[in-house]
DNA sequence: AATCATTGCGCAATAG
DNA sequence: GCTATTGCGCAATGAT
């Protein structure tokens, strides 16, 4: 989750991203093309080498890498959508037990208030017997 | 799981997108090149046509339309990101408060508890007084 | 050394 | 017409 930072690939690369969107209509079948520019300093790019590189890129593991690399991507990605999903029912979860806990919270403040002066009540009753001091309140006895 | 079936963007047109990046390197200088290719289909594509799409593409508004959006993704991505990170955060929250509440549910639930076991109690001895049905208990009256 | 997982990024399609 | 969102592939990097 930590990304201290990221640039991004600036290793030294004229990648020449070549990407040929060819549907299925046509049925043009677009094989990456390069073109080699004859430089201005005069060191030509021996065509050999660019057939490597670009070969390297074009098939053998490279391709199979890709897909694969595109297939984990999917996936993870997939995964973290879910996650955030998840995360989301959570808070809704959360919050529905929230209310619920609150509710009984006010339930019991209320029976235990009920219950506080129902007993002060009685304490005073209480009083009133044992310590008949006051008037009016002995003279039913 | 291939995808021999990419039907991306299917436009009409056989895209060639050529991205350079050259940041700097040394060998090669790259300008973006398009080497249309020969259609099997047999309707040569027009040179001029093909220049003036890819001169679309390549400056003009273009350019600028895809930095504008690329600004535009970084900043939907940001929010997003922003936003599951909130809603985690959502989620500890809810958490703590629902301990708290856990834990005053349990005070009260102890405070009733013992003030029933009061009432209870009261309640027999006023029982005892009242109801005096035993021989000697009603003697003291 | 190899492989999968994660992440930033740009492109294009599309929604608003 | 413009921005916002989304799916996708690429490459770098992290983690095994």
């Amino acid at each position: 989750m930590s990304k201290p930072l990221q640039q991004k690939h600036n290793t030294e690369q004229k990648s020449v991203s070549v990407i040929q969107s060819q549907g299925k209509g046509g049925g043009l079948q677009q094989v990456p093309q390069l073109v080699p520019i004859s430089q201005g300093g005069g060191k030509a790019v021996p065509p050999s080498k660019m057939k490597k590189t670009i070969a390297d890129k074009e098939s053998d593991e490279y391709r199979q890498r890709r897909e694969r690399n595109n297939l984990a991507v999917k996936k993870s990605r997939m995964r973290s959508k879910q996650k955030a999903q998840d995360t989301q029912q959570r808070v809704n979860e959360l919050k529905e037990e929230n209310e619920r806990l609150e509710a009984k919270i006010k339930l019991l403040s209320k029976e235990l208030s009920v219950l506080k002066d129902l007993f002060l009540e009685h304490a005073h009753n209480l009083a009133d017997n044992v310590h008949p001091q006051s008037a009016d309140a002995a003279g039913g006895q």
